[in-house]
DNA sequence: GCCAACGTTGGC
DNA sequence: GCCAACGTTGGC
């Protein structure tokens, strides 16, 4: 596993609950339409990366769970559908403007992650999480992954 | 290329 | 629902 990321996602657009209804926990991560989330996503993220799954936008935000990548980026296909609140008139198959790449669920913490408790823990002062809040695809350090793993009750 | 206006994210 | 922070758009 080369890499580590964290996935950021509205809980009740596609949340922890979704993965888990999706076959053999594995589904599809699209919709992102910032750029600098894209360029991470196009140029940095690789098959077999592992992903902290966070939940936004909700009662208790934070991290629930640990994923992994199991595709390279592709083409998003729901630039090019119409019906799409993610469609992108300006994007064409010959050039597409947004990627997307699969994951699958490795574990749902037993223990998520509340973002106030992310915050008290000097350890992850440093997370991209807490100084540049609205980036939905971000890189974390190896340090910041085991102590994640460590706090959420995994090996 | 500047920058004001506007839109979005996301915690609270 | 509010609003701060940040991103995008578009006139000039």
């Amino acid at each position: 596993m080369s890499g580590y990321w964290l996935f950021k996602a509205e809980s009740d657009v596609y949340g922890l609950s979704h993965l888990l209804a999706e076959k053999h926990q594995r589904g599809r991560w699209d919709g992102i339409r910032n750029y600098q989330a894209r360029n991470f996503l196009r140029d940095q993220v690789a098959e077999g990366d592992g992903v902290l799954f966070y939940h936004s936008s909700c009662k208790e935000p934070g991290i629930v769970a640990q994923v992994k990548v199991v595709s390279s980026a592709y083409p998003d296909p729901t630039q090019f559908d119409p019906q799409s609140p993610y469609y992108d008139p300006k994007s064409t198959p010959d050039n597409p403007r947004w990627v997307s790449v699969d994951i699958q669920l490795v574990k749902a913490f037993k223990q998520p992650l509340p973002l106030k408790q992310l915050k008290l823990d000097p350890l992850l002062a440093e997370m991209i999480l807490l100084r540049q809040p609205r980036l939905s695809i971000q890189p974390v350090t190896p340090a910041e992954w085991r102590h994640i793993n460590k706090l959420a009750g995994g090996r």
